[in-house]
DNA sequence: CAGAGTCGCTACTATTTTAGAAGCGACTAT
DNA sequence: ATAGTCGCTTCTAAAATAGTAGCGACTCTG
């Protein structure tokens, strides 16, 4: 990243622009969040409200509809009874964890935690 | 990431509070798109709302105020005349970019850009 | 059996954050 | 002199997030 711009006579996008791009949504709060406790295994909506601290039903709804709707996850309905909603990263979404995961071990070596 | 909960007996956090700490300040917008842009190099904060489409001045001020408090970048008064305000990655900023990159790249590799 | 609980939301209100633009003092350029 | 730049700040407006009650469809408990 340090050249911002490409210098490839096809290419008329810029690094900064990508990551504009993935921060599109990456800056919206919670998603990176709730895709990173998705890259644990698919997960049903009251497990992730329970596992993400401090997200409103109201916000997790949105954000599993939006990452859905952008292709991140998929949202597979069981019809039951009972019904069974889950939530799941999808190939696009599972391509990102690496790149999320070097940001936790960055955090980890370089964040303070709260007390422990 | 496929375990979150890492089994050391004296670790208590796990990853998923590492990216939720990161993505404190990365989950707010404009933060990482300011932090990319001076991975490029040192900036005035014109230098940086003329580069960063979209962003307003007074959420400019306020990102670049949260940055340099929390230490990611540094703020330097060149007292002129005429005064300037240089802004730079510190250290602990420059650190964060390689995941960031990571970032910019699979957003380049599966993003759709917009018309170029 | 009735009431309480779970699920996955939705709908509403309240609060917080972001956006947008005018304006400041200190300067420089025309 | 006016107009422009700089790095903000201040205000209002719009958007986003937070919080919670409640829905219908179910299951669990006493």
């Amino acid at each position: 990243m340090a050249a911002n711009v490409q210098h490839s006579a096809d290419a008329c996008i810029t690094a900064s622009d990508a990551l504009a791009r993935a921060f599109r949504f990456l800056g919206k709060r919670w998603n990176a969040v709730v895709l990173g406790h998705l890259s644990g295994g698919p997960a049903g909506f009251r497990e992730l409200s329970r596992a993400i601290d401090g997200i409103s039903d109201s916000v997790l709804s949105a954000r599993l509809a939006d990452l859905a709707a952008g292709g991140l996850i998929s949202r597979t309905v069981e019809e039951g009874p009972p019904v069974a909603v889950t939530y799941a990263l999808t190939d696009l979404g599972s391509s990102l964890m690496p790149a999320l995961g070097q940001i936790a071990l960055w955090a980890e070596r370089n964040l303070p935690a709260d007390g422990c």
